[in-house]
DNA sequence: GCCGTTTTCGGCCCGACTGTTTTCAGTCG
């Protein structure tokens, strides 16, 4: 198994767990394992026969085993015992909003209901609001729940929803009761794939506050309402949460609501160790709760002796250590940027003319673009053949002469064939600037095989960029089987940058394998790979996930001006 | 199941909301 694969099952080990009523604690350290074992740097095989994954703090001895033989035979003998006791299907119940183990456990056992359908029909048939402790209104909410489940599975790509939260951030701002307001949660975290959606505002009328947002036209359902707590569904389908706090409470709830829930539990084991309490109403001192004022989140984290820790990397993966020893990473920035590489024109499938790009680019502020449309074989997406190549590098040239202040490299993305070769001969791709390598097809082969093809195409001594390394396509398809440690280990070894590819559904290099990489030496790009002008807004998203993976500026390719980067290439090519 | 400079047992983060029941369990983040 690989490590995907063991964080799976020990999630899944969690859940029996959960249903059988075990230890919440013991529940927790599986989920933790699954956490950490998703989250590892370097192959887990290697991890687990030198010892070092016991050395993992949440690791214990008995996880290290249970992980060793999953890695080994793919299942542990107490998960087998404990699976095969379950229903299959029984599982899927937990995804429904509003049930939780123990519900799950009292259908089961009361209503024998194992699937999600039974669970449809029990509701229909009134089964489900005779149970004890259920209700109508429960079982109300159970078929709203199954609906919400079916039609949109929870999980929106980044864009989408955050184009909703700045509508309803700007819409509550605008309130005159509203003192402060800020987008909390993974969007504030910038993650890839979000659930909901979460505010918190601050105000001396939180009963106002609560009544405005929940009448806001962008508010489709009230799905509750408390005094402090609003939560509407939109109508896009997100959830939206707002949380209404005093301004003296605002930086601990914002701080509280963004999370990540890890690093939420790190941070307030750490308060707990310097004998303070710490919510999302403050940092209490003392038996008598005695708040310690902090204005702004960087205040909070200065009483607990640590620099300010950066949202995108409050994920309980080393930054609060980091934090203590002033070693976080400063930031790229957008500000950093001074061109991007990896775009398409009509050249192959873009729908922008390579003028039209250079333009777009022009006015985004940058000094650079790299155009890099497909190689012959990419005929779904018009590959150029040879003699197009030609006619591109006279167009390039001339309006080279005729742009000021926009330089555009002559570059490919050249697909990486079924034996790691290339599409192009040697003498075809000197003619380019730069060579993005990148694999288009042939995506089911076995792990051994594709991480060697990908080594090889790394290994040409005229690939300068890597691009989205896994293929994967967020919410539809998932990653080929590849071995990327192995991928970031040859890709440090030849010194070929790996690009972190801005497509919302792509953000691949995954941000959790950044800073192995960076260790490694590995430089990146943040690029778009924009079939049309207004698509190169999509190097946003690169740098949200470039942050995630605490890079900074040195790191990046494109930070190089005009100049440094040719001279990058150059050099590169001697 | 994990952890530990008050250490090998006894803790393990904390609070809001909902629905049910009438004092609280379950769920969620």
């Amino acid at each position: 198994m690989n490590k995907h694969q063991i964080a799976q099952a020990l999630d899944v080990m969690a859940a029996i767990l959960e249903i059988n009523g075990e230890n919440p604690f013991k529940v927790r350290a599986y989920q933790n394992a699954a956490r950490i074992v998703e989250g590892l740097n370097g192959d887990i095989a290697s991890l687990i026969a030198t010892g070092e994954l016991r050395e993992v703090k949440g690791i214990g001895a008995q996880l290290a085993k249970h992980i060793q033989e999953l890695c080994e035979s793919g299942s542990f003998e107490e998960y087998e015992t404990l699976r095969t006791s379950l229903p299959v299907g029984l599982l899927d119940l937990l995804k429904i909003p509003g049930l939780g183990a123990k519900k799950v456990r009292v259908l089961w056992k009361k209503l024998d209901i194992t699937t999600i359908e039974a669970l449809k029909q029990a509701c229909i048939d009134g089964h489900v609001a005779a149970l004890e402790r259920f209700g109508e209104r429960t079982q109300q909410k159970i078929l709203q729940g199954i609906e919400s489940v079916k039609k949109y599975e929870g999980r929106y790509l980044f864009p989408k929803v955050e184009a909703q939260a700045l509508r309803l951030r700007d819409a509550l701002k605008s309130h005159s009761d509203v003192i402060r307001c800020e987008i909390a949660g993974s969007l504030r975290r910038r993650m890839e794939i979000v659930k909901d959606i979460d505010l918190v505002a601050s105000t001396k009328h939180p009963a106002t506050v609560a009544d405005f947002f929940a009448s806001l036209p962008e508010a489709d359902a009230l799905v509750g309402k408390g005094d402090t707590k609003v939560t509407i569904t939109t109508a896009t389908g997100v959830n939206a949460d707002l949380r209404i706090v005093t301004d003296e409470q605002f930086p601990y709830a914002l701080h509280h609501f963004t999370g990540s829930k890890e690093h939420n539990v790190a941070m307030r084991s750490r308060a707990k160790e310097h004998d303070l309490k710490m919510n999302e109403y403050g940092l209490f001192r003392g038996s008598d709760e005695i708040n310690i004022p902090c204005k702004d989140e960087a205040e909070i984290f200065k009483v607990l002796g640590l620099d300010f820790i950066p949202p995108e990397l409050r994920q309980d993966m080393g930054e609060i250590e980091a934090a203590e020893n002033h070693a976080l990473p400063k930031l790229v920035e957008e500000i950093d940027l001074q061109g991007t590489l990896h775009m398409h024109s009509t050249y192959s499938d873009g729908r922008g003319t390579i003028e039209e790009m250079a333009l777009a680019a022009a006015a985004l502020g940058w000094s650079y673009i790299g155009i890099t449309d497909h190689s012959k074989s990419a005929g779904y997406a018009g590959g150029m053949q040879l003699t197009t190549i030609a006619r591109q590098h006279a167009e390039i040239d001339e309006l080279n002469r005729k742009l000021k202040g926009m330089r555009i490299f002559k570059g490919v993305e050249v697909d990486i064939l079924a034996d790691g070769s290339l599409d192009y001969d040697d003498d075809t791709l000197r003619l380019f600037d730069f060579v993005i390598a990148s694999i288009h097809s042939q995506f089911t082969m076995p792990e051994a095989e594709m991480t060697a093809r990908i080594c090889k195409a790394l290994r040409h001594p005229l690939v300068d960029i890597l691009a989205h390394p896994t293929g994967r396509l967020l919410l539809s398809r998932e990653p080929y089987a590849v071995n990327l440690p192995t991928v970031i280990e040859a890709a440090a070894k030849h010194r070929v940058a790996i690009e972190i590819n801005g497509h919302p559904q792509r953000l691949d290099l995954d941000w959790r394998l950044g800073r192995l990489a960076k260790e490694k030496g590995v430089k990146t790009v943040l690029t778009s790979d924009a079939h049309s002008p207004d698509q190169l807004m999509n190097v946003r998203y690169s740098l949200n996930i470039a942050r995630k993976g605490w890079w900074e500026k040195s790191d990046v390719l494109n930070c190089l001006s005009a100049d440094d980067l040719s001279a990058y290439f150059a050099k590169r090519r001697l």
